[in-house]
DNA sequence: TTTATTCTAGAATTTTATTCTAATCGGCGC
DNA sequence: GCGCCGATTAGAATAAAATTCTAGAATAAA
């Protein structure tokens, strides 16, 4: 009966807590406010036990609406799927355009994606969960190397450093596992309360190991002290 | 109108292809078809795809009986779930007991893990799809270090090994990172078709890189030409 | 302003999950 | 064998959720 017609408000400063969804809210149409609303769901309850009617009243949004932006519910876990990754990936391609050395490049990799993920943790965490969500097969099987996409433009940058004889000759989904893996991994480990390092300090050591196990190994000379540790 | 009361037939050869699910088969009770055709399914199809119906028709039992052993749609998954990981972990314990050397059992770990993994894959795919799924959240939690439940038995071997100087004196969550991390990561780029090796040599490979970068270095005294390729 | 297009709205429908009540089974004491 | 009992099976009934549909309103272009 009552017919509010449109919505006035078209900013909603409340729910920005990530730095994405504050890049999100930004633009705040209709559609971001659901992307943002069902990403806030989404972490506090999970994916599946949220149902679209929530993420409607959460967006103040009608179910007509919510259609029209997507196929279906399905779809909008698909779309913020490809939304987060991407800013994701734009993250990370500027960060690793500051870097040439190989071993910087591993640097920065890894502090990176640490850094954005504990900065995003709502963000991070859906991407991680959801790498095999069937809507996201499209997206996921359209590149390259292995299922992680974002690490394509890395590879890139590796391969030569291997035929330099920088990094060990490996086949790319070895290279990409030890790079990708331990982070990953880490990072999962984190969020469940079970570590001690901060960050930052995570970040480091992961990278000098990981260094040791795809860098063609130094051979040291003389019984230098090299203090390996 | 027509009452087929009790199903004679109480085994189902059919849809019995990983060992696993043969394994399952082998009980083969109302419950264990309904949790096996469940499997298939979500392996087919993904997790939230599946109705309760589908596994109703492919587990040949009525709704009454579902709800009857399972609480509901998310009990059925946290009881696959856990399950499949029992049975996993029992294969894992037995493999890691034969071994003593940290390096055996390094190697013992990966080549494990693959290979039950790649023998398994509806099963691997589903346990490392759904280590987040709400319902898992109890199984989860109740571990001692990180989200892989699993790998406890394998610190508290790995542990002494650094005590000992054999392994770097790390933090558990790194090391358990270290360890685990490549070798998932290589199953998901395995199960997605981008690997160029084989099970057997990945795992090798695997457990090689690895090992140097958890292992506490060897320092060469001379210049002997130790072909680092 | 007109018109085409995109977007919003919410009722109606369909699909799916869950509950409920009534059997049936398989054993056990007698 | 008989009758009882808890565990199990059945499927209709109900509740909940997803999706479709039709209509109306904003927006932009002409």
């Amino acid at each position: 009966m009552t017919k509010p017609l449109r919505k006035p408000a078209r900013t909603d400063p409340a729910a920005a807590r990530d730095t994405v969804a504050r890049d999100i809210a930004t633009g705040a149409g209709t559609r971001q406010r659901a992307l943002i609303a069902a990403l806030a769901l989404f972490d506090t309850q999970g994916v599946d036990a949220t149902t679209i009617e929530q993420v409607r009243d959460a967006a103040d949004i009608s179910i007509g609406s919510l259609y029209h932006h997507f196929r279906s519910r399905e779809g909008l876990v698909g779309a913020l799927y490809e939304d987060l990754l991407e800013r994701y990936r734009a993250v990370l391609a500027a960060e690793l355009a500051r870097h040439d050395t190989t071993r910087a490049l591993l640097d920065a990799f890894v502090a990176t994606h640490i850094d954005w993920s504990v900065r995003n943790p709502a963000a991070a965490r859906f991407l991680a969960e959801h790498r095999h969500h069937p809507a996201l097969q499209a997206a996921e099987s359209r590149l390259q190397h292995g299922t992680t996409d974002f690490l394509h433009p890395l590879l890139l940058r590796l391969r030569p450093a291997m035929t330099a004889g920088i990094l060990r000759p490996l086949p790319p989904e070895l290279l990409l596992s030890l790079v990708i893996g331990p982070v990953q991994t880490w990072l999962r480990m984190q969020r469940a309360g079970h570590t001690s390092l901060k960050p930052a300090g995570a970040a480091q050591k992961l990278s000098d190991l990981i260094w040791d196990a795809i860098a063609v190994p130094v051979v040291i000379r003389k019984a230098t002290a090299r203090t390996a540790k």
